[in-house]
DNA sequence: AAGGATTACAACCGCCAAGTT
DNA sequence: AAACTTGGCGGTTGTAATCCT
């Protein structure tokens, strides 16, 4: 027997949301909560079916998501975590909580790979590394001056808003802000009362953000996910890779878990990688994806 | 100026795993 | 145990904007 539809083809409607939709669902959401999608089309009277609805939602109309230019930062996280996770995309968005998987996958087969690929047909990946990409460890800017930001943003003015729907995702942009101003002034209960306390979790900003998430994992999602970043850790475990003695990210590991005080649980290796910069040459030593 | 080519990204599709009945 | 539901994920497509000739 297949697997049903998860809703019924006629009468559906496609295509992109209009923010009369995006209104009724994130009313119904304020209301109800995000969760329990099939009845979602029913109760607000749209014309999606769940799992749109539901995609809309995580996406682009909860709060926290950042949108607009990817800052060279992340950028970098990116092309590590994909050179190390492979095409994990939700993997990768868990240490970038600001970014849907959707968006980074986009970035990555719009920017990032081409960008990589050309560096790489010119370079080796060592050179590409120390010399090319990251030529500012301290700060882990990316080369863009090779040929200007229009390398990355060929289309995009300064500004780098969607320029299709300007206007709408300003839209949608409101949209997530007044939610989030909702999420501040609601009474905080405790979690599972409130209907956005995963996001909440997840709208900090700042370096710590990561950390601090990973802190606060309380629910069994997110034992899960501990659990899979601690498989993560696993594979680049200093013990996973060649010649731990002679790599960075070893020593530097080392040093952090020595230097984490028992009231707090240690920070993620891969985090405390990725956040290091002393830790960037390690890259040198891992092979890219097979995607290249 | 026109229209074909390219680019960027929102949205969709199909598969899968876990949970529920 | 089997059937069914739900939500998550990665790959792919559709389309509007922009570039190029």
């Amino acid at each position: 027997m297949g697997r049903p539809p998860c809703c019924e083809k006629v009468g559906i409607k496609k295509g992109p949301w209009t923010p009369e939709e995006d209104i009724l669902l994130v009313s119904y959401i304020q209301q109800h909560g995000p969760g329990n999608w099939r009845s979602v089309p029913t109760n607000t009277g749209l014309l999606r079916c769940s799992k749109s609805c539901r995609l809309r939602w995580t996406n682009y109309l909860r709060p926290g998501i950042k949108r607009g230019n990817f800052t060279p930062h992340e950028e970098g996280m990116i092309i590590h975590l994909q050179a190390l996770l492979g095409n994990k995309w939700a993997a990768i968005a868990s240490y970038l909580p600001q970014r849907t998987d959707n968006d980074i996958k986009n970035y990555w087969n719009t920017h990032l790979k081409k960008k990589l690929k050309s560096v790489l047909d010119h370079s080796t990946t060592s050179e590409f590394f120390s010399k090319g990409f990251f030529n500012d460890s301290s700060t882990r800017t990316l080369d863009f001056d090779s040929s200007s930001a229009s390398c990355f943003y060929p289309n995009r003015s300064s500004t780098a808003t969607p320029s299709s729907s300007s206007t709408y995702y300003s839209s949608a942009e409101n949209i997530s802000r007044l939610l989030e101003g909702w999420m501040r002034s609601s009474p905080k209960t405790n979690d599972n009362d409130n209907p956005f306390h995963f996001d909440e979790k997840q709208s900090h900003c700042g370096d710590s953000m990561v950390s601090n998430q990973y802190r606060e994992m309380k629910t069994e999602q997110d034992e899960n996910r501990v659990a899979s970043m601690k498989e993560i850790e696993s594979m680049v475990s200093p013990e996973n890779l060649n010649n731990s003695k002679h790599n960075n990210l070893g020593a530097s590991c080392e040093n952090n878990n020595n230097n984490n005080n028992n009231n707090n649980p240690p920070l993620s290796f891969l985090e405390k990688w990725l956040l290091d910069d002393t830790c960037v040459q390690v890259v040198e030593m891992m092979p890219l994806s097979p995607t290249f």
